[in-house]
DNA sequence: ACGCCTCCTTGACATATGTCAAAGAGGTTG
DNA sequence: CAACCTCTTTGACATATGTCAAGGAGGCGT
């Protein structure tokens, strides 16, 4: 990977013409596959899932869920909340909340599907 | 990345309940993650969205749009095609032909779009 | 046959990624 | 305060990934 990707922020749900519609531009490519990459890992597939079903879940709880540390869930929460997929962390006594933003992953599938246009 | 992802096949369509729907099993997840990552690289998207747009492109022309060598874009392509994102290359005179496999595509939305369900 | 296309494979490489253990940072409860 | 929880950061590591140059493989043209 010689080439280093370029760093540009993710956090907004992403707005771009459809891939399906026409050539893509550098840039806009650029976005989907970034957010996509944050969602491309197994364990990061299955905390989303985890989130969306159960709409506030704390990292306690899915670290044993995907069997994984502590320490690898809180990092692949980073990621998935630097690609804006889920929520800031909500601090309550000792727990740290965290829900899925349905928004910033709906926008993600209506720009790769080929048929939402 | 200790652990070795298991190596399946990925060539059909996706077909598994919606992540939103209920905590995903781990072989589920596995096969959404494999597909994703098919997909989440600047240079696979825009090869996408050029086979979607037009509907037969050869590699010859997909290598000066996307600015990598044919090598990178053949490599690319197979990624793509192992993951049944597009059709095998079909050879017609000296060049190859590829084209984007819609269905498997939006069969991978379908599953990962919260509100599709 | 020979040279010339287009394409794929291989080898090598620099970089990115996923994982954990260990150590910190915040907060709670004796 | 001190012991304890939960969670995040840091450091280190093994593996995966994206890229290219070089060399084949298949096909066309003279």
């Amino acid at each position: 990977m010689p080439k280093a990707l370029p760093v540009i922020d993710t956090t907004d749900p992403i707005c771009c013409a459809p891939v399906a519609a026409a050539p893509m531009t550098d840039g806009d490519a650029l976005e989907v596959a970034l957010r996509l990459k944050a969602l491309a890992d197994p364990v990061r597939v299955r905390l989303m899932s985890l989130l969306l079903a159960g709409d506030e879940v704390c990292t306690c709880d899915l670290a044993p869920a995907v069997g994984v540390t502590e320490a690898t869930v809180s990092h692949h929460l980073s990621a998935l909340k630097k690609a804006g997929l889920i929520s800031d962390g909500e601090r309550r006594g000792m727990n740290v909340y965290y829900r899925a933003r349905r928004e910033s992953l709906g926008a993600l599938c209506r720009v790769i599907d080929p048929a939402c246009c």
